[in-house]
DNA sequence: GATGAATGAGCTTTCATTCAT
DNA sequence: TATGAATGAAAGCTCATTCAT
């Protein structure tokens, strides 16, 4: 069982090994990534290791905890520009920020992205989901024509789902058949497309309607 | 003389091989499925194992190649029947059969594609993609309104990547936010939209132009 | 988990296994022999090892069966003769068997008797505590006028674990403070002198209601 | 100047060292027992455990002297007492006030004594033997016609041995075969009867050489 | 070809012991 | 003196791979 040690020094050592088992995961794989790895990269002793973390699985554990708090630190400073901009730019904007994100420190978390899928860590999933959420609907509030768009729920799962995916295996790829561009310009014409064609039948419907 | 009854053997005890490893990486993750399983599952020595896949990797990629062979052969016999119809409803009616085609066996595809997204198979993803291309493209000619759809190859790149991935990742959920039918109608509406959407650019356009 | 190969030679690497187990809980007790030691007394590797036992605890009950059975093995053909003699005769014989199966092979299982009692093997006694009971039962039969000793079960029991712990003590002593003939013999009497008491109490007894 | 309280400090830090020592090994057996269990049950830091005893070893060491010394402080002051009464009665006094000793504090001694067979405490065990040795010559010279029997050692010896262990036993089975009062009926008898019988032979013969 | 016992490198995890603070 | 974080040797155990039969 992992001792818990105190404060300062403590807190430096379990980034220490956090970070370190990111480039672990990163070179081998979550699969290979050894302790003995990790503790090595880490400047410490597996001994050590274990006095922080109880076992492997809780490293990974802290490692999923840690992306999700880096993905929503990103993104949260930026959320009152983004509710402003226009919707397609807004996703243009996001993308943009999520692929610097995943290529920081030569490509730490994008090469640990690729693996993430296994790790059961959608658990931790949550905060980003809401984040996103948050954002459609300060969004919405903003730009309240688009209340009248269906199924918003079912969008914004393909969206989180889909979209994260897509980006993290285009970036993944030695020889995309498409740019980051036109993937990104895809991704944000699909979702401003369906906005305007809602939107259009909407108005079209209610023409109807009332006519 | 016998010359074929040997490469008739060879090729049934590759096939239970390669079920064998589906069963499994279902059962227990690529990680921890061993040859020992695999062999055991199989109806074979580990030796055996051994006489027919030069390693566990080996075997691995066999079943990638396997997933989409599998894929390919079931959208196939359907492409004539997808490419006349409307193009949402040929979306929603793919996404039914793929759903059938992950549920089959007990899950048995989907346990394992899961944890597909790890194992390097996306190499070999590349028959899947050429054959919805060519439905696309098959689409188009049955449909020539469509050809002004811009950025056709971004599109299918999205729909392909997120798709399968939003599919793959609902039906692992537990509880799920939306329904299978939400998010078939979203996936389809999505791109239904999109299209819709473009076209009516695309007449805009032209009637500006030609005004 | 224990594989389970097959016949001949597999009996052959399990009893090897054991005795190495033997060798190893002599030389360094049960908590300190390792794996690795009882393999390489074996003469196997520790893989091998663990193909014929699920862990060390199984070893460890392989041991205590083993010898529980040998020590059955070893009194078992000497039952008519033993029943046939005189209590304090037949005591004094099981004791100097009992001896010499303990210093066999440079006292292998005294080595190993000595830390017997923190193993929980105490629940493999049982069959020689059947033995023993069944010679006290086979020799009260052929000697009817001992049916009259009281408490018989509480003498065996304290026979038999306190008898056996003081030889087993005795022998495992430096300077034992009397010799093993005066041990034996004070064992043999204290039984025998217990009997005779019980055998005149009793017809003191009866002799007193008749009268 | 503070001279004393120093190693009166000292003397309770030893003492609560060794006592949250019993307390590991009552719970975990002495293999398993760790360093840091015990100081932190001791209230301490593992630094501190070390300042006071050389290594874990020392503190086995420690607890069997201890456990020696609490027997003989148990027993020393009904010295007088038992050498007065009738020997039966000394011994199932004994016997009780062992039970009783093995049982305190949540039977703390009786869970370690269990394993106490394995630590080479019998070196430690003689002071105990002493005592008992003591006991039986005192009782000689207050009851002088027991002079006459033969081989005191051995029967004490046995007695010790035996006893104990039989007694350790049987508190510790979940379901014994005979009750306690059983067992020490049985131990009192044992001795008593071969006593009585022994002074039986001694008359008759002294009778026989007399006539 | 087929077998499966044998291998042993290498994994995760524990814990007695040390030593800078 | 007291502390407890750090150490790292060493334990139990697994499993991909080989090779004699």
């Amino acid at each position: 069982m992992a001792r818990k040690p105190r404060q300062a020094r403590s807190k430096a050592t379990v980034n220490a090994i956090v970070e370190a088992a990111f480039i672990a995961v990163a070179q081998h794989g979550p699969a290979a990534a050894t302790t003995r790895q990790i503790a090595d990269i880490a400047g410490i002793s597996v001994g050590s290791l274990y006095e922080y973390f109880s076992n492997k699985e809780a490293i990974f554990g802290a490692m999923s905890e840690r992306f999700v708090a880096d993905t929503v630190a990103m993104i949260q400073p930026r959320v009152p520009e983004l509710v402003r901009k226009d919707m397609r730019e807004a996703i243009l904007d996001m993308l943009v920020y999520f692929r610097a994100f995943l290529q920081e420190n030569d490509e730490l978390y994008l090469k640990c992205a690729r693996h993430a899928f296994t790790m059961d860590f959608e658990e931790y999933l949550e905060p980003v989901q809401r984040l996103l959420l948050d954002i459609v609907t300060q969004h919405m509030m903003r730009h309240p024509e688009t209340a009248r768009v269906r199924n918003i729920a079912a969008m914004t799962y393909i969206y989180i789902n889909g979209g994260i995916f897509a980006v993290v295996r285009h970036l993944s790829e030695q020889n995309p058949s498409i740019t980051f561009e036109e993937l990104s310009q895809g991704l944000s014409d699909m979702v401003g497309h369906y906005v305007d064609q809602e939107l259009a039948l909407a108005k079209q419907s209610s023409h109807n309607r009332s006519s």
